[in-house]
DNA sequence: ACAAAAAGCTAACATCGGTCAATAGACCGG
DNA sequence: CCGGTCTATTGACCGATGTTAGCTTTTTGT
């Protein structure tokens, strides 16, 4: 299911320059470089669930940015998926795809998406021409490993309960950044299934760690939906330490120009 | 420990364009390029086994080339360490802080180590002039994010005896990219302490995982370094798919220019 | 060569997490 | 409204992994 729409028209209810890319590309990007950044979107789509808008393999001749919903990275196992990465508004959920030609995952959509597609050959021109831009572009991909390795050291390091725990804790955060203030409810699409395959344990050992989570009185997970009147104590059991994803208030090396 | 020599006499023996970056920054960089690259390496290093040579959240005013060795990313708990990468020869290690100003983790040397530094500075004005090196380099950091997404699904999929050989498979080929042949042993410093912490399991579990790739016959492993005369078999054991490395036989977006 | 330290190995037991089976509730299409 | 499907939930059982303890082998420093 794919609903095109008038890009104006969109783009008029959501300007891209607002919160998104004030919050991701977070630095000193001019008023020039957002509005270059408006001008190399060529198409705005909306998408229903579980689509894949990007296969692992394809050639790329242009990127995705999430203005509206959750993106996740997928690989695939002859009967398993796996997700090694989740995508807020604002991402530009396959820039890498930019330098690398193909990826070396899935780009599926979870819940209900609205995406612009920023084609490559006036990402090229864009970058070449503005280099402070292209160093920012560099600085989104660079945020993505550092959440990759946070993801590496939270399988290695903890249990279900933990995982997910840390999994809306990063999220609660990265809505922050992109200026959504996340107050008593974060709301997403994912399912107990997704919860499991992005932190590495069965559909059902997922369930059992969203109980103990409402047990313990950290949360309450309601499908999908994270309920709880404490951010604080939930950030706390967690163990989650917000300095890899380079926000503003962490001094030293915030700004990528 | 650390043993400073004079940088031409290190170099004479060891040319840093050779076997090194012909693999990492595999592509079309003219010999100018490679020749540029040897110009920003302004000092060359050797050190001892779990030399910390940065910590994470220093500001970062150069960057490190791995030369000779092995070095480790890892993350610090109060009584635990995480290992959530490791670089072989040709692989700029901490390069990520160029744009990121300061690292989210540590970078640890495993084993005795041979580095080469490159000035931040310097490193700039070589991106300004050379936009080919720039992308280079770019593509250097998204094949680190590829292999953490990696890591990512193998922690999410494989039990310890198969996080073990996967491992070794990804050693394997990676030193084949950088054209240093593996032929029985690939020889690695790494305790099984260590192989525990980049698995995510504890020693006496890596210990048992190593007692079961031996007794399987997929390979032998004594003192970090892996003995088998099938290395196909262990790749098949471990399910190692190459592609997520970008080597130069896999076609479609290898060249990052 | 010797002693200390690090690394490797093994066993016993407890907990975490996977699998299977079965059920109930929520959502959807007809 | 009904039946089917997706999702959530629970219990029983079993394999994977963590923990503790003790021991042997190898490496390192002197």
């Amino acid at each position: 299911m794919m609903l095109r729409q008038s890009e104006d028209a969109v783009r008029n209810r959501y300007p891209l320059t607002g919160e998104f890319l004030a919050g991701r590309l977070r630095n000193e990007l001019v008023e020039d470089d957002l509005a270059l950044i408006e001008e190399i979107v060529d198409d705005v789509e909306e998408h229903g669930d579980g689509v894949t808008l990007v296969h692992a393999g394809e050639l790329a001749h242009r990127s995705i940015m999430l203005l509206d919903g959750f993106i996740f990275r997928t690989a695939k196992d002859k009967d398993r998926r796996f997700i090694v990465g989740v995508h807020v508004p604002g991402d530009f959920v396959d820039l890498h795809g930019f330098a690398l030609k193909r990826l070396d995952h899935h780009i599926v959509t979870a819940g209900r998406v609205r995406v612009a597609y920023a084609a490559h050959d006036r990402l090229e021109d864009v970058m070449r021409s503005r280099p402070t831009l292209a160093r920012a572009l560099w600085f989104a991909t660079l945020l993505d490993a550092a959440i990759h390795r946070k993801w590496i050291q939270n399988l290695e390091q903890l249990d279900a309960p933990h995982r997910i725990a840390h999994l809306y804790a990063e999220l609660h955060t990265r809505f922050e950044l992109i200026g959504r203030r996340v107050s008593r409810a974060l709301r997403t699409p994912f399912t107990q299934n997704d919860l499991a395959d992005m932190c590495g344990v069965s559909a059902i050992h997922a369930n059992r760690a969203v109980g103990k989570l409402r047990d313990l009185g950290i949360g309450e997970i309601r499908r999908g939906d994270l309920y709880t009147n404490d951010w604080a104590a939930l950030k706390t059991f967690a163990q989650f330490d917000p300095s890899y994803l380079y926000g503003q208030n962490t001094r030293g090396g915030v700004s990528p120009v």
